[in-house]
DNA sequence: TTTCATTTAATAGCTCGCTATGCAATATTA
DNA sequence: TAATATTGCATAGCGAGCTATTAAATGAAA
């Protein structure tokens, strides 16, 4: 059976993926951040106060694996959490000072990190690659639920 | 700032990398292997009785990672683990009959995912995407040693 | 109202990345 | 040859993903 690695699209997915997180990391550690935090930081920089259902249903990612990240985040003084007034069930999560202080620098490393790995394409060639990862997204997707 | 998710590199590397773990995962879960075996299997299936330092060299995982990856592989039965009759530090890795038989299975099930993924992209696309993932892979490598 | 179902979050336990460190075997050098 | 450096691998400990289970609060229904 033909199968070459450098030839499979999944295998170059994971490859890239660690790449992509070890450069950030790399990028972030000096701000006390992990890769890990970074997309529920991205949705409570746009607004806080949410709950943790919202944040799972925008990052597609397990509440659970959510559930721990946000107590990683809380650990280090990146977020409060707080019971919902109107019920109790429901925990809303704000940002500390802290967190809302690090959105710029943390961007411009992400900004710094894509920019790096882009860095060999021309504009189309960027634009036609982030094309076709949210296709292969979709479909990926589209095998699940 | 502007900064959105679906225009992230990053972003997205990490959210197809972690869909198509989750596709390969379901697939080979019946013939009880698990995505981090696959690189190892990929190469021992090639040659068997490598050492881990050769593994480590050609899969770009760190040596610990490795190690951990071949201990539960050992625990599964998929390899042996015998001391290089010439070097007492070394330990050569042997594929088992298990791991063996489940070669064309495991690499139809790899297949059968990327398929899937690329399923909405013609050929050209296809190979174009590899292109940019490599592409990306060389500049994001490039950034360390 | 009491019971049962649903919803929200937390916890346990696994894989598989990483860094940092330790240990034994081998090589090198004073 | 004795001391030291290097090499190959294992282990400890953490982050971040997953599934499965549990607990508490709310809602619905008998």
């Amino acid at each position: 059976m033909d199968f070459c690695k450098d030839s499979s699209a999944g295998y170059l997915a994971n490859h890239m993926a660690r790449l992509f997180a070890l450069g950030l990391a790399e990028r972030i550690r000096p701000l006390g951040l992990t890769p890990g935090q970074f997309p529920a930081l991205l949705e409570l920089w746009e607004k806080d106060g949410q709950s943790q259902k919202d944040l799972v249903a925008k990052l597609d990612v397990e509440q659970a694996t959510l559930a721990n990240t946000l107590a990683r985040m809380e650990r280090d003084a990146l977020i409060l959490r707080r019971p919902h007034p109107g019920d109790g069930r429901v925990q809303q999560i704000w940002l500390t000072e802290k967190a809302r202080a690090l959105r710029t620098p943390a961007l411009e490393a992400a900004m710094k990190t894509n920019a790096n790995a882009l860095g060999a394409m021309n504009a189309g060639e960027q634009a036609e690659f982030l094309r076709l990862m949210r296709l292969a997204i979709a479909a990926l997707r589209g095998e699940r639920g």
